[in-house]
DNA sequence: CTGAAAGCGCTAACAC
DNA sequence: GTGTTAGCGCTTTCAG
């Protein structure tokens, strides 16, 4: 989308030429400043008007440089967990003044590519969800600030912010197992061919409570609601016995809560289960699903601190240096 | 957030000296320019990155004048209604190499103009759903393109994107008439004194197929699953023998959804519901909300092509012209 | 292949 | 009160 096909550009120029002022006092009526005639003014105005006349913001950006621009990278805003997470992030960065471009990045590496290379130009600051490494980020974006979100930096420059659910997924085994469950089964992403940090934590805290983890009993799920409900139902076809799940997401928990009505299986009576997230959505599902959450909004909102801080010149943090914890919140569905 | 307190910004200037090169070639090694030595290059890139330089997004911006900023403006971007719309803009703006500055007014008049006052001077042009009267919109973005969504402008150079869900509502009457209902209420939204358009349309529609519509069986309710909830109590409190209610919107259809099940009424069996807007959340909850459905994302990317044609020059259209018409989506609750 | 000059549109200083 | 002079940092001519 480019402007070169229009007429040319109306300038302060124009506006002075015809108002019979100069430069300056368009300038100075325009930004409503004190030393000027009220009526110089007003015909200031008038001309502007006339001419349809717009300041240039790069011109004014160039000259008094005060506004921060915020690069926003997510991967879906479709997916509520990033929609929350974007909306702690445009609250934070209305209280600081700055102004936050959103990008989506469709959860595609090439989109996720085609955006860095056009990011670096357009704003101060980059913060959010990436899957390149960091050799690309850093290539993309020179000398930009970047906050990575969910995951650790190494380049020294970056900063990141770590989400920490190990205490949270053990509350959340921890409870299932005092329930008596002894077979609880996990609905992984299938995204990355590793397994998520997330599935360590759960297995970690099985092995502290003391059950067993069949390896049947762990399978991977599109980041979706269906395909959540696909993965619960192919766990349950092999396993029939798994007594209840934990999952990678809430988007993925709820996909199975369908899938179990589905079923037939009562939640929790006859399947238990728990996400990870603690997304509002899960409030609105019956059984409510009960969560190791995240509190999303404020994950934004320490993303935009954390890459105001770099653009004012603070040291960056050390990795694992800032943490957002999840804790295990219980609703309905165990 | 100011970059004012940084000590000096690094230049082209500063990059040309220690390269020992004119800025001229900087400029030709960091574009990737054709005509230039290779060691050369090498030289200023070193230069550069040892410098920690980054080119101003601004003076940069103010000799190639190429790429549009679109300012987006929603009320809350936690509700799903205008994160699926967000959605559809930031592909469709992606499609054209526009950026987009998403602006959360939290449905709050103050923070509106607070946003109003800012934005102008960030983006070439601004889209999305106000509250504020067109003189005041008129008053803060002097001369830049304006796309009013669902709501229809007066003010000839801004365009606007009309909602017609006149044939869908009346198809939603229609059908739970042909399902035997007589008493249908309302669960309008409380924002505003007036009625909301979709009241009409529903009061319309009633008539057209000939049922009644009681004057107390449209309550208000707040924009929220709560405030649906509360609605359909109030409602089923007053007139327990309504059989059906079609909602303001699905956020609040899906809060009425949760209450009748506390009541212990089958959905639909004891009582019908039809929402609308259409949200994928609809299909999540139990049973699935039949509802009035607007295609959010396209609406979203209509709104973005209609900036665009304003960007470049078009004459915007009559209001009216652009039309964004809802369907009737049947699921399980009607 | 490289440099010098000119200017993008605006505002902060300083004159008057 | 208003105009003049200098840039802000960059890229585009156009010479060499």
């Amino acid at each position: 989308m480019s402007s070169s096909t229009e007429p040319r550009r109306v300038t302060i120029h124009d506006v002075a030429r015809i108002a019979g002022v100069s430069r300056q006092t368009v300038s100075r009526a325009l930004n409503d400043k004190a030393e000027i005639d009220g009526s110089t003014k007003q015909r200031v105005l008038d001309a502007a008007k006339a001419l349809g006349y717009r300041p240039s913001r790069f011109a004014r950006g160039l000259v008094r440089q005060d506004t921060t621009t915020i690069g926003l990278v997510i991967p879906d805003l479709m997916n509520p967990f990033f929609t929350e997470v974007a909306s702690g992030a445009l609250e934070a960065a209305r209280a600081r003044g700055a102004h936050v471009v959103v990008y989506d990045t469709a959860d595609d590496p090439e989109t996720e590519l085609a955006t860095l290379r056009v990011i670096g130009s357009q704003v101060d600051a980059v913060v959010g969800y990436f899957s390149l490494p960091e050799a690309e980020l850093d290539r993309y974006l020179p000398g930009i600030p970047v906050v990575l979100v969910g995951r650790d930096h190494r380049t020294p420059r970056f900063a990141s912010i770590r989400i920490d659910g190990e205490d949270g997924v053990r509350d959340a085994v921890a409870h299932l197992v005092r329930a008596g469950h002894r077979r609880i089964g996990m609905l992984d992403h299938n995204n990355r061919p590793e397994p998520s940090i997330r599935q360590t934590w759960f297995r970690r805290a099985a092995a502290e409570c003391g059950v067993a983890v069949h390896p049947g009993w762990i399978v991977g799920a599109a980041q979706s609601v269906d395909g959540g409900g696909e993965a619960l139902s192919d766990l349950l076809a092999a396993h029939p016995d798994v007594t209840a799940v934990f999952t990678f997401n809430d988007v993925i928990a709820i996909g199975a809560l369908r899938e179990a009505r589905r079923f037939g299986l009562r939640v929790p009576g006859d399947l238990a289960v728990i996400g990870f997230d603690g997304l509002r959505l899960g409030t609105l599902v019956e059984p409510a699903l009960s969560s190791v959450a995240i509190d999303t909004r404020a994950l934004g909102a320490l993303a935009i601190e954390q890459v105001g801080a770099l653009v004012t010149g603070s040291a960056p943090p050390e990795p694992g240096e800032i943490v957002v914890r999840a804790v295990l919140h219980l609703r309905e569905s165990a």
